[in-house]
DNA sequence: GTTAGTTTACTCGGATATATCGTGTCCGAGTCTATTGGG
DNA sequence: CCCAATAGACTCGGACACGATATATCCGAGTAAACTAAC
């Protein structure tokens, strides 16, 4: 019950686009939060892939956020990368061995399933809640300066 | 994120441990479920780890709850299985790259580490609400026949 | 009939192969920009 | 001076190896019960 390592890289490279009003190429968010380009440009596709940025191209391209950075929920950037499906798979043990329960008993999930579904959505519910917006808010808390406009900054000046 | 398959499998056995009095071994519980005997074993083995299940070894062994079901909760059972380690592990992207935040920074989790802890945490909590005895209370709901009354007599009736 | 010893058969426990998925990487297709030549 | 065509360089996108983790399995160590034989 691991959560894929991309996912929060993603998240970082959501927020810093939140402070770019050009679009940035994947060789530069990889060199700004020090990692390799070639595998964070997997987690930009899938994030183009689920119409979170669009991928623009040619000599200025690279990524921008297709919506507000409101209407981005942290939800929309796990579900992206690692994947929307649930976390627990009921493989209907009910069925098997010698006390098999009929077929059309399991139309209602059994209470194991039940459970572990709602655990599932309990956790998508507080991921449902925050935005991108919410999380760049929140990075400048707690510094001098403000992290937000300095990468704003590096980012515009292109070195 | 994907939750580990054994899990499934030593919920259900939780749960038919409740319906018996007397040690059940591995094998008789594999049979049951219909599932492979020596797989289970490690899921049995794990649970005895965490000292929810004691092993009673010998010709009548097997394995038996520590402890009454109402006190072991869902989320002991899936951490003894899938592990205890946190869904989201932070690798403190901030201290990277050329903007790189001071470590003494990092001493206050970021924003994008708090939201993950806060969804695990809705996550456990659910699955703290549960326990085993809740699970053997809802199993039998919805079904014409007693279900772990049945459960309890094929264990005792040894065949 | 009781009891001690021995045998037996059954149990769990950890160490061992295999399959699947996540991690990391590479090269090709497409497109916007800048240049350059002509009108 | 303006425009169009061309060349260039930079971008993303999907296809390709590698490693780690989960899955599935095996055999050995240990123990309680059952049996046997003697007392």
């Amino acid at each position: 019950m691991r959560l894929s390592g991309g996912v929060e890289t993603a998240l970082h490279c959501c927020v810093v686009l939140t402070a770019a009003a050009e679009p940035v190429p994947a060789a530069r968010l990889a060199e700004l939060h020090g990692v390799s380009a070639t595998y964070l440009a997997k987690q930009l596709q899938a994030l183009s892939r689920a119409r979170l940025v669009q991928s623009v191209q040619g000599k200025a391209g690279g990524y921008v956020l297709t919506r507000p950075p409101e209407e981005i929920k942290v939800l929309d950037v796990v579900e992206a990368v690692d994947g929307a499906a649930p976390t627990f798979v009921c493989t209907e043990i009910r069925q098997r061995g010698p006390l098999a329960a009929p077929p059309e008993a399991c139309a209602a999930p059994c209470a194991i399933k039940r459970t572990m579904i709602a655990a599932d959505q309990a956790w998508r519910a507080v991921l449902r809640e925050v935005s991108v917006a919410d999380l760049a808010r929140m990075v400048g808390q707690g510094y001098d300066t403000d992290v937000m406009g300095s990468v704003g900054a590096w980012l515009a000046a292109g070195a």
